[in-house]
DNA sequence: TGACATTCGTTCGCTACCTTGCGATTATCG
DNA sequence: CGATAATCGCAAGGTAGCGAACGAATGTCA
């Protein structure tokens, strides 16, 4: 968020944005031709990979909040690539599972770890290790602020 | 993206999106009581330090579509904190100054240099330098990418 | 057991990001 | 000069994030 002039001065905050930016962006254009949002991949991937999900525990591994998920099982739920039904046991909670339909879309998906690789491929690991540990301290440190207020 | 039990192992572009949310949401936190979003006090911190902008140049300095940043002029135009003249000269552009109220509410707004402090402050300047090199060469070699397609 | 608290998913309203497409204006070049 | 191209801002429609508030279901404890 500065003038192009000193593109060279930004911050360690504005290099993290720009950096999460350029990779969502990368994963959208990959995934437009099928109609898939980012976040509506992660929720076919987690599907795919844990098998059927309920929706709690699903945001809780996406990170996402209830209603942040809520809207994005709704579109799922739209175009016929998930089903929700109610879990037997507790009858507040929604079991996923990925659909006939969901599961033929996601064998033809591409290959979306090029997208890290082409990102961070080739980099030094030490030097990788260390990004890793300060974005990580750097991340600890404001959810504990955050959890003061 | 990954199950609570293995959150050491995440890769450096999952710790890049959790540092960025974390700070985002620390900014929103703060600004909520003044009912300002982050992207509109990037605006007002733009006007207040380089006065008045054209909208273009504005787009270009927050790194934000057009489309995007007339919704948020509109949004602070319609709370009265910015003005949005034609000027002058070319026709097509506008320009845009902080209003009488927008110079108040930027003088009584927090600091928020805080938060970066919170998120890298006291960690070893070399391993902070690796760090922003790390985040910089991610985000070009992915933005080249990008411009492939 | 019955009152109260908690959890789960939803809806609503908001911010903020994108693409596409439009009209108006300005620049360019044959 | 006039046709064409480029630029600027806007509107519409989509995705994705948040907090607040709500109903239904479930837990807890006096």
């Amino acid at each position: 968020m500065r003038d192009q002039a000193d593109i060279e001065q930004l911050s360690a905050g504005a290099w993290t944005k720009r950096c999460y930016f350029a990779g969502r962006a990368l994963m959208d254009a990959t995934l437009r031709p099928y109609d898939l949002g980012s976040t509506q991949w992660y929720v076919l991937w987690h599907l795919a990979n844990n098998g059927p999900s309920v929706q709690r525990d699903l945001g809780r591994a996406l990170e996402l909040e209830r209603a942040t998920l809520s809207g994005i099982i709704s579109t799922l739920v739209r175009k016929d690539l998930v089903e929700q039904t109610s879990s037997g046991e507790d009858q507040r909670q929604r079991l996923l599972t990925l659909s006939a339909a969901g599961e033929a879309l996601w064998r033809q998906l591409p290959d979306l770890s090029f997208i890290h690789e082409a990102a961070f491929g080739g980099i030094d690991e030490a030097e990788l290790a260390t990004t890793i540990r300060v974005l990580q301290s750097a991340t600890e440190r404001l959810q504990k602020l955050l959890r003061k207020d």
